[in-house]
DNA sequence: TACTCATACATGCCACGGCATCTACTTCTT
DNA sequence: AAGAAGTAGATGCCGTGGCATGTATGAGTA
């Protein structure tokens, strides 16, 4: 383990290094490096865990994560529109729009008409859109519990999962990082 | 907020739910629930941070984070192997291959014969690869501070740092999300 | 109402990764 | 040494997302 990410670490790494004064640390002292090495483990867990549970998803039920996530969504908010899954996933509308497109084409999904505005659609799932998902998050919860609780305790979980939860509504409340089509 | 993240949530949500008792929560005590908004919320972020930090490399530099990342990589491992970056980015080895073929093709790096197995190349950085990613990294750096300071303390960044390192170290020692190609 | 502007989304082209396959090379076995 | 087996990675096809653009509809204004 050759990350560093005690808070003191004010190596000579980067500006803002204190120096020759390590007490105790300003919590606005992070190294750019510690975000750095932040950024990279956020995304390199996420890529993993994606795969790992896709794999299984795969296995089991015919779909990848990207599709779960998706089906999950819909049966979660029945009635949704095309922008409501390009918001939520921060994805473009396009994107948004082409898996409408695929999860209709496989009888997982279907548009119904809006009486309130003609240019969009209100999207729900089939019945068969719905047992996929069910089927799949009971494989999805499972192997999730077997790759993060074999690596963190429940605690470090609930207070990770916590400061996840925060970042994320700031950049949401912040719009960032939404792509444009 | 609407997300359980406290320990001792044990709702009628899955099996080892305690029920009547929500005293001093067992460590091993987690929801599938629990775990479905922790990767929810990973997903969210890393996507979100990694299409913002993404905007600002491509105006600034005109690349785009996964760009940057894999010139870093190089940059902090030359004469690494296409293996290498496959392992290190949980993507298939055509994939890392189709990199460097990039990378190539750009000048920004080179594959020199390896000498000892002739089936591989070294791979290294070019100047023009080593000026554009030392530019690309001032700006990465300084444009996650913005977004992940504005959202959460330097503590929580340490925390949850250290358990996502911990996290992608148990996954990665797994081989846990690899694809195959 | 007619005209302008904004919105929702559909579609086309491109970049990129997964997977399967293929080739060149190395290593192992006898 | 010779053949078999394994490994590194290059390549082709496909699915998916980003971005640009097009089209229908709604909203605002004179």
């Amino acid at each position: 383990m050759s990350r560093l990410y005690a808070v003191a670490s004010t190596s000579a790494t980067g500006p803002g290094g204190a120096g020759d004064d390590p007490g105790p640390a300003d919590p606005s002292d992070l190294a750019p490096s510690d975000l750095a090495a932040f950024f990279d483990d956020l995304v390199r867990c996420e890529t993993r865990l994606y795969n790992a549970v896709g794999d299984k998803l795969r296995a089991e039920h015919g779909i990848v994560t990207s599709q779960y996530e998706g089906l999950r969504f819909v049966r979660d908010h029945p009635r949704c529109r095309v922008a409501d899954i390009a918001t939520t996933f921060a994805i473009g509308i396009g994107a948004a729009s082409k898996i409408i497109d695929r999860f209709e084409a496989n009888g997982w999904a279907a548009r119904l008409p809006n009486p309130a505005d003609r240019r969009s659609s209100l999207i729900s799932l089939t019945a068969h859109g719905a047992t996929l998902v069910a089927e799949a998050e009971q494989t999805f919860h499972g192997h999730l519990a077997d790759l993060i609780t074999a690596a963190i305790g429940a605690e470090q979980v609930s207070a990770v999962g916590a400061a996840l939860a925060t970042l994320r509504q700031t950049l949401e409340d912040a719009r960032v990082g939404v792509p444009v089509g």
